[in-house]
DNA sequence: ACTAATTTGTAAAGCGCCATGACGAAATAG
DNA sequence: CTATTTCGTCATGGCGCTTTACAAATTAGT
């Protein structure tokens, strides 16, 4: 018999929802609409063995979810074995649909997400926002949101919140744009500006790209580490399923970990940032490219089509991320590192170096090194994904057709 | 109206205690203890109105409490108000207790700690444990434990619990240790040579380092990061006041952390890892002193008496200690840091450069590095605390008398 | 001193939620 | 065509918290 070192937190603090018999039954609400939707579809007894809860209790728990539309009964099973049939259980695609969106430098895009995790209607925009000012844009923005969402009304659906991805660092009450260098934002508090008449949230693109690399990847564990580039370089750190987000909301900040303390300055005031080795601007200036549209792209390019300057700087700037990446993994001991974002493009060519550094610098065996298939897509997925998880993390408050319970920022 | 980008967990998935009435009245139960335990002293009304439960519902569960042994009622409490006074309860001093116990490279130590957080009973034995074969020092450390059980039960307790804490890797199950460099122990499972007639778990020294700092440390936040050095140097992060395990178990290896990536080779394979600057080995050689016993000592000695070798030696650390921990603050965003262990007693001199190297390398408002007054005390105190805490966390196991519910490693 | 007001702890009744056990319905196996 | 198995539901019951009421113990006010 062992014991664990401790739980996580102490029983009773910080429980979302309250330890009395309502809060017992949203959560078993809750439980029934994973586990319906992790399976795709399932009978009632079925769900009852899985959760552990009687067929009866079961019963009621899928009456109400049936009656507040999130769930759909779908008809009678296939049968393929003794005994009567089951009636299929579906996650209904005409409920409550999480609506993303996402602020990136050159372009605007919004999703809708039903609770299926089906995509039911997108909208993009391209141009800048690099030295607009703020207004604008997200005038813009709330335009592709009302027609996103008046799409998604025709469909049946209706919005239960909005989160908003956005290249930069983000406060910890999902709120505050603390600040987004590339877009020249500054403290800026998107709930004022971006009125909806549903709850919004806003949180960093690279973490929403984290959440839909543990949410829509395959085979993604419940602990790793999401690195990802776009102009600097991002890190979110999953434990346990779970966002870590730091005292500030600033954790994951890789991109200033120090690779070589006397290296070259950083605007953050450092010097040897691993940004200074593998950031854009930095590989650029390494492959003998300038500054211009689509750089990644071009820099793929390039490297597939042999440039050795390219080749070789990115070959650098691997092997950077791997001391930092040592680093992190030394301090985390993650299941797996998880490149997203621009990086995905790129790790044909950064792959080699990186994991050569990351196998030659930790001992026994090394942490494996994934490339993400969503790429791009991944903040925009996540946060749409994010408000869809929500409601299915606490039903019970939709099903009083408010909105999906939400807090102040969340506590992992 | 904000949304938390997500929540931990997702409902129903790892819960500590199923969503049944009886897992209900149980957290009510370790609410009750936990809030009683916080106070000292407390009323059930007042208890009620803290956790949000009536006077009536509380009553039944301190009824269950003292009737158990967990809870005493001292009789009434002094009044100051207006209005009947209240019963005073307070966690009993006679019921179960936590044992701790630590295998360090030099003792063995031993001791008892009551619900209250009383340390009971103690036993320690010097004498070097390196070399020495598995089953001797095993041996010895059972006759401590016997020892202090037998205390601990002249004074009315009962041992709920043995945790042992030992200088290194421990697997995720909190039974073997992986590997322990300085006694030459490589997976080595306790539970089976040190069989005693309670639940036994063990774990990282530097871990329950932290977790006494957590539990014991006045004004410690949930976030931070624990530096102690022993021999090696190790990290705890603890998050939203859990530990961070890691999926091996392996989290928090601060001591490899590259800080330099041509620096000197490492036995790890790595170079220019952190104990190659800030490692007790390191450090002494910088100094230029040979190895002997309480090294730590002698640094501090020096130190305070202005050898010019030794304070540069100690300033040169520190620096080491801030490169690398300017890479562990960018990434978790803690909301202190707190050297521990050896690192406590040689503060006054490695906290200048340290922090000065901190400060210099991140952005905005710095991170504070606080000094454990705990010193070598914490991971014995943190192992007894652990047992006690769990005893705390589910007060239902021990209330059928039986020991303390035991899953597997802990899931942070 | 005596009454009014306030607060505490407990007891009885009530309600919500899940478990238990029984039943009809719908399929397969022989 | 019957026996068996499984599914979904209903009635009943247990358990846990809330509500309501009340006695006990204190302070405040006259």
């Amino acid at each position: 018999m062992t014991a664990p070192l401790h739980k996580a937190r102490p029983a009773g603090a910080g429980r979302a929802l309250p330890d009395t018999q309502q809060g017992m039954r949203r959560r078993n609400l809750a439980r029934v609409m994973h586990t319906v939707s992790a399976a795709g579809t399932l009978s009632r007894a079925a769900v009852a063995s899985r959760i552990g809860l009687t067929r009866a209790a079961v019963s009621t728990l899928v009456e109400e979810l049936i009656r507040t539309g999130l769930l759909e009964e779908l008809g009678p099973e296939r049968p393929g074995r003794v005994g009567r049939p089951g009636s299929a259980l579906a996650v209904s695609g005409r409920g409550p649909a999480g609506i993303g969106a996402e602020v990136g430098v050159d372009h605007l895009a919004v999703c809708a997400v039903d609770l299926r995790g089906e995509v039911r209607s997108t909208a993009t925009r391209h141009g800048t926002n690099r030295g607009r000012a703020v207004q604008p844009v997200v005038d813009e923005l709330r335009e592709l949101v009302r027609g996103v969402v008046a799409e998604a009304e025709r469909a049946g659906l209706w919005p239960a919140g909005l989160a908003v991805a956005v290249p930069g660092l983000v406060a910890r009450d999902a709120r505050t744009v603390v600040r987004a260098p590339n877009l020249d934002w500054r403290d800026t508090d998107l709930t004022g500006l971006l009125d909806v008449p549903f709850p919004l949230s806003v949180g960093n693109e690279a973490n929403f790209g984290a959440l839909a690399e543990l949410w829509l990847g395959e085979g993604t564990p419940r602990d790793f580490l999401h690195v990802s580039a776009e102009i600097g370089i991002g890190a979110a750190v999953v434990v346990d399923g779970g966002l870590l987000h730091g005292t500030r909301g600033f954790a994951g900040e890789l991109g200033h970990v120090p690779v070589r303390p006397d290296g070259p300055e950083c605007p953050c005031g450092s010097r040897g940032c691993l940004e200074q080795y593998a950031g854009e601007e930095a590989v650029l200036r390494a492959a003998g490219l300038g500054p211009g549209a689509d750089r990644v792209g071009l820099l793929a390019e390039r490297a597939a089509a042999g440039d050795a300057d390219v080749r070789r700087a990115l070959r650098d700037a691997g092997t950077a991320l791997g001391v930092a990446l040592t680093g992190a993994v030394n301090l985390l001991d993650p299941e797996s590192v998880v490149l997203g974002g621009a990086l995905a493009a790129l790790a044909p060519w950064l792959l080699p170096s990186l994991e050569s550094e990351l196998d030659r610098r930790t001992a026994g065996p090394a942490c494996p090194v994934a490339v993400s298939r969503l790429g791009s897509e991944g903040p925009l997925l996540g946060a749409a994904h994010s408000v869809v998880r929500a409601v299915l993390d606490d039903p019970g408050v939709v099903a009083e057709r408010g909105e999906p319970r939400m807090g102040p920022g969340s506590s992992l």
